[in-house]
DNA sequence: GGAAACGTACAGAGCCCCCAT
DNA sequence: ATGGGGGCTCAGTACGTTTCC
């Protein structure tokens, strides 16, 4: 065998000892990547030496780096190790930020599966208390945790559509700003209940976001206050029998309404197709009333 | 206006408002992943309504975990919560190994960009020296840390194409036990230099690696011994002047060395093609005499 | 009979250019 | 401002056929 003797491989044993495969191998011949030591002029067999093998780590190196094929065919030529090092710190750079991307995404991705656990959990607990007897709301007493969210606060017709464009509104203020979505979407009714008109409400609505961020004047500060709160599973033509259980409570329990009506969709178009399965949380601002 | 009136919008005012490519939202169409409410049968006009920019920024969450168009177009039919979270703690899943993945490779860039630099720097004092004087070596006498290496050592004839093999071997197995290199390239010289047979020498070829992985039979102890060390620059034909003025130092400093010689390859081929830009570290293992 | 060669098509998620309406 | 079509990206993989050792 005398490419042995010369001490060539073919294609076939450089993939074997480099964990390659020979269409990647001829693929980076194709490109001017890697090409082989010598080519049969009877056969066109590529032939490899030795130190193709060192190339072909390096090229998994650089590759694992994160540079394209072209750009790994210019690093090859190595004039300079300056320009080497420069490259290599901004494919660091790049990964750093790779990382903190994911991480973000982690965050968003822990707190969506979270609401969709919670969701579920509700929905079948809402299936248990329906066999037994009839639904009932559940009143919790609770303290909303401060956090700050995104908002816009203006007078609008009160309907679905409407809700729709505005948290689009608020979707693509979260892309100029580069926030972070971290809750549900919410909706804060400012009217009076007494005063309120369909067709020109004073709604803010709003969504978590993870920073406080100074120069986006539409970020506020959100929570810190206690209110009295239920889940509504259904269409939202049914949300004021939650809203009348709510205030039965509140009465019952000497309790005064000190803000506005906020409602966060748990599960809501988002995540299920089924109106019926939508889940709500109603959340009535209260304090304990001072009998003064 | 009677789009205006029906609540609907032309596709550059969706990509306007939702901050997505009007070719993006044609694609989607194509696909059947996000269809109109309604297409003009005069002029192919797509209509779409504001339910469609909830889905849009459905699909950019979920394209944001990972999932591909046809696994969100599944989504969006949302039959079943239990599935939908099901597939969010997978991809949840994917992001971790991701980012794990991820650091992995940024710990091997971040070594990679030091032994650059640490090559660079070497370079350019070299650089200074001949411009002054004669080139010489400067020894230095430390102790070389702790770590793991993983090894083949038998005995082979010593040249270059011999060592290129050697290493690909390790290469093969970092990839076969997906370690971590960590390190340059190294050589132990086994053979006292009295008996050294070019044709016929014990070597061992390795290299650091970040785990210490008991199922490997390859991986041993290194380092954690004092040593003579200085820096060769240049071709390896020129080695041997390094090892002299090693040994010099060693005879006028009261050591002996007890320990194979160690080469260890900081700017070899695989960073640069010039030959005379290579940076060897020689390691020669010494213990003060003790002069009993 | 295995190993090498070659050419074409395909993958995903779009972007770009051109021309028509 | 829309529509459509074709080609291109990237780093290969898959398939089919033919020739070589």
């Amino acid at each position: 065998m005398n490419t042995k003797e010369e001490g060539l491989y073919l294609i076939g044993e450089v993939a074997e000892i480099c964990n390659i495969s020979v269409k990647t191998l001829r693929y980076y011949d194709q490109i001017g990547l890697l090409q082989p030591e010598k080519v049969d002029g009877r056969n066109n067999y590529r032939y490899y030496s030795k130190i193709h093998m060192l190339y072909i780590n390096i090229i998994k190196d650089l590759k694992s780096f994160g540079f394209s094929l072209q750009e790994i065919k210019m690093l090859l030529k190595r004039e300079d190790l300056s320009i080497l090092q420069e490259k290599l710190s901004m494919k660091l750079q790049d990964i750093i930020e790779n990382i903190e991307a994911f991480e973000s995404i982690q965050a968003k991705l822990e707190r969506y599966i979270a609401t969709v656990g919670q969701g579920k959990d509700i929905l079948e607990d809402y299936d248990h208390i329906q066999y037994s007897a009839q639904p009932q709301y559940k009143i919790e007493l609770k303290t909303i945790p401060p956090s700050q969210v995104l908002y816009t606060r203006y007078r609008c017709p009160c309907r679905p559509g409407i809700f729709i464009k505005r948290y689009s509104q608020l979707f693509s203020l979260i892309d100029q700003y580069k926030l972070h979505r971290m809750g549900s979407l919410m909706a804060v009714f400012h009217d009076r209940c007494t005063q309120f008109d369909h067709e020109n409400a004073d709604i803010e609505v709003c969504i978590e976001v993870a920073e406080n961020r100074k120069d986006c004047p539409a970020i506020r500060e959100f929570g810190g206050f206690m209110a009295a709160t239920t889940l509504h599973r259904g269409k939202y033509a049914d949300l004021v029998k939650g809203y009348q259980a709510l205030m039965e409570w509140v009465q019952q329990n000497d309790y005064d309404v000190n803000g506005a009506a906020i409602e966060k969709y748990i599960i809501d178009a988002g995540s299920t197709s089924y109106e019926e399965n939508y889940v709500t949380e109603l959340i009535l601002p209260v304090e304990k009333i001072n009998k003064n």
